[in-house]
DNA sequence: GTACATTGCGTCATAATAACACATTATGAT
DNA sequence: ATCATAATGTGTTATTATGACGCAATGTAC
């Protein structure tokens, strides 16, 4: 493969893909021959392709799903994030010669991708044979190759932020989900509890949530009611913002 | 100059210098020959520098200060934002020969940055002796070359979103000033009035600023106190956060 | 002096938030 | 069946934040 006929050359893209599952807030790791370290999905800008498609398609290959919530969140540029050892290394593992691995071993900065996806709809998909893709709790990732580890943080700074400003925690859970299930969810990106009864309250009023006439089945203890996200009154509450402040 | 051995290929640095003047919100703009559209200030990236460094860099040629503010906050890489036009304009004005000038036109990615500006401090630098550079207001801003305009918007609306979660005004005033002259500011960029008596309360509350035992002088009407801003608090602050929100 | 514009401080009604009480529904042990 | 336990659903109250507004003080223009 020559990449330098087809990619935009010292840029790439990474995705830190983000799944709830168990109370725990996973992130999408794939395991590198590389010291045993872990790595974002990532992919490169194919010349033709916008940023923004270019990294659907990384999210598209990595999870099998579409219409997923993306966005970009930062950019990564400092010269020492280029590891040599690592770009050696990735080179003798899969024999690329040293003429075609240059364009690899070249200066790269990446622009970082936050997506949001339910779990459940999600299958990781590999991409060979040998390839180990796993969902990992964010509170116990394993050691990144080069700055990954910066750019997760970053995402999830990013995340609990976001959270504030816009009701985005929805896109993590599957379509019917219970106050209860949200509000964990909630608790889980911002790392505190909060109060049951003022969560409700608070979550309800932003006016973006449809109550079914319908329970969750097979539950431990008095059975929750489930809910449905309303995505046409989402885009209103958009527009205005959720908090102002000013 | 051959850029192909120096810089990152492919990829830019655009500012978006902001400056408070005369209850206008400022944008420091370059006027290029091409068509007489107007650029906002950039740069590329040299190989042995981060590119916040970079940015640095721009920022300081085309201002003279240091230390100032400076946040990226989006990274555009529409394969349409390149323009065949303004690519042969530029070379031929620079009277760039044809196989040096196939680094130019390339494909170019550009991370966009942000940066607020004590207007009074700043001198704009002119990059030769042709060049025209000028503080104009944000609301009459001329035609602007490649997607630098949706650049200004996007660093427009993040500046906004960012008043509502941290107190970066102080940034575009001078050292010492008055609460009337802050609440223009945040007037202006919000575009909308704020009452007088609830800003001092909500501004003073925050706890970042020191009132001082000294009055503006040469002013009509009632002389108005002068504050400064408070970095230690400012940072104490930034911790815990303005609007919490959960 | 008087009219006027602007600043500084205060009040009040309302809305948002935090802390907490209690009834309801379901499970599982006895 | 009864009871303890654990979770959900709804309500209450005190505190705080916000929005709308009144009024005196200060300085300029005439």
């Amino acid at each position: 493969m020559d990449n330098s006929k087809n990619y935009q050359p010292g840029l790439s893209i990474d995705c830190v893909i983000f799944g709830f599952h168990d109370n725990q807030l996973k992130v999408l790791l794939i395991k590198t021959p590389y010291e045993n370290k872990w790595s974002l999905p990532g992919g490169f800008i194919p010349l033709d392709q916008d940023i923004d498609t270019a990294a659907v398609t990384v999210l598209n290959k990595r999870t099998g799903m579409e219409g997923i919530f993306l966005r970009q969140f930062a950019t990564f540029g400092k010269v020492k994030r280029n590891d040599e050892h690592f770009g050696k290394a990735v080179l003798e593992h899969f024999n690329i010669p040293e003429e075609a691995g240059k364009w690899f071993r070249q200066r790269f900065v990446t622009i970082g991708y936050y997506a949001l996806v339910d779990f459940l709809q999600a299958v990781p998909q590999k991409g060979n044979q040998q390839e180990i893709i796993e969902w990992i709790d964010h509170k116990e990732v394993p050691e990144l190759i080069l700055d990954h580890a910066a750019i997760l943080d970053k995402a999830l700074d990013t995340l609990r932020t976001e959270l504030n400003l816009m009701p985005v925690g929805y896109n993590l859970l599957p379509e019917k989900f219970t106050i209860p299930e949200l509000q964990k969810l909630y608790e889980t990106i911002l790392d505190r509890k909060l109060d049951r009864r003022n969560f409700l309250r608070k979550i309800t009023n932003i006016g973006i949530l449809n109550k079914l006439d319908e329970k969750k089945s097979n539950v431990a203890h008095k059975a929750p009611n489930l809910y449905t996200f309303d995505k046409d009154k989402y885009e209103e509450v958009l527009k205005s913002g959720l908090n102002q402040g000013w």
